[in-house]
DNA sequence: CCGATACTTCGGCACCGACCGAAGCATGCC
DNA sequence: GGCATGCTTCGGTCGGTGCCGAAGTATCGG
């Protein structure tokens, strides 16, 4: 399904080979993924040529696919990749390294902090899951998320209903890809269950109109507080 | 003249990306110097096809050049190349890495011992080599060949007319590639006074109709005792 | 010198693959 | 439901390039 993996030196070759193919890599290089379409930007191609470039690396292996709604989000598969594309830029004699920049001018209110379906994303959203999995509440190591025992208590303590949250069909503890940091954040049973507790607490509020959310002068204090987070914005 | 490096990643990508030239990268891989020739059989085309192939990765500086006579002789330009080469071939998933053998049978005594020109070559002309270069009397590490002032007086010692040959119009010690082994041996003024020298001591012999010479059992013992060097073919 | 060998340059063919327009799904938002 | 958006599939064009035959240059060997 995912690699067909049987490459050689020349089909690797000449799957980079490529200039807009090529741009698309460089464009990843630094561990974030992009959307098909952003990678269209950057080559300076349409997006159905783009399509089929990327089909091409996904199938050799290189790229992996996440699906996010409409949106097909594309990162390098592996640091191995990484590393091989980083030693040919090495033999390329590196003259600059100009940072390509994808992103078009977006709401401020929105990149700070939002919700995304049920739960939080945005800075704030990507800071509480990296908070989270520093504490060991909860591990992004794997494939999926998982909450640890120790995760469970804090949660249950922190004023999520973990017994009914288990109940649920849904996914319980799910990393789920921040469009705007392009890092991992908690969806799932427990992400919604996080942002319904700090709307609750009221530490963060609703910005009318808009999936964007502010945190409030309590939610500082008490992000600080129990989660070590220090939401300026 | 050698590199025009203004690279980018998919020319590097395109120039791998090649079946043909994939194949004659990978079997420089090791290090090794290859003729013109000798590569394109490696890669199954024809020497025309293969000596554009060779132009290209010349001028790209992935590969660099020594021309021996007629012969070309092409090897990696830098273990920077190499490097990459490998870290590409990592992500191939590396299936099976059967080594390529290039060299056609040949005659053993040639590739033993044999006067290159007016000096020594195969074997025993590399053993001479390393010897020299071990003793400190010889430096090829940098781009030619020099002798040191110790090396002088050892090689005047040696029964070398040192005097006459630093007055003469050619390259007074010079590297020069071996064809069977793929390594240095010692051309130039010195060179051929070190060979004149071991067969007016009769340490070598020619052996009739042939470029390929004898070590003498006088020979093996002088060899021994002044340069260290066992030669017992 | 003359033939043999190693390699290169030139010219023409043929094929692969990158590209885009148009049309077709899938998803989100109102 | 209806419209906009993100992405994919399909079909046809066209430029780039790998390939070899033929002919040319350099070097060795006798």
């Amino acid at each position: 399904m995912t690699t067909v993996n049987a490459l050689n030196l020349a089909e690797v070759g000449s799957l980079i080979g490529d200039q807009a193919r090529a741009q698309m890599l460089t464009a990843l290089l630094d561990g974030r993924a992009l959307t098909a379409g952003e990678l269209a930007w950057c080559a300076g191609i349409t997006p159905q040529t783009a399509s089929g470039h990327l089909a091409k690396l996904q199938t050799a292996g290189l790229l992996a696919m996440e699906k996010q709604g409409r949106h097909r989000y594309f990162r390098l598969s592996s640091p191995t990749v990484a590393g091989m594309l980083e030693s040919m830029q090495v033999v390329c004699a590196v003259d600059t390294p100009k940072r390509i920049r994808p992103e078009s001018r977006m709401d401020a209110d929105l990149r700070q902090a939002r919700t995304c379906y049920d739960h939080l994303a945005g800075v704030l959203g990507v800071a509480l899951a990296d908070a989270l999995a520093e504490r060991a509440v909860i591990d992004f190591s794997g494939d999926g998320g998982l909450v640890t025992s120790a995760g469970r208590d804090f949660l249950d303590g922190f004023g999520l209903d973990m017994a009914k949250l288990e109940k649920g069909k849904r996914h319980f503890c799910r990393p789920c890809l921040d469009w705007s940091e392009r890092r991992h954040h908690i969806a799932g049973a427990v992400g919604a269950g996080l942002a319904d507790r700090l709307f609750d607490l009221k530490w963060i509020e609703r910005i009318k109109d808009s999936r964007a959310v502010r945190v409030t002068p309590a939610g500082r204090k008490g992000l600080q507080a129990t989660f070590g987070i220090d939401h300026s914005a």
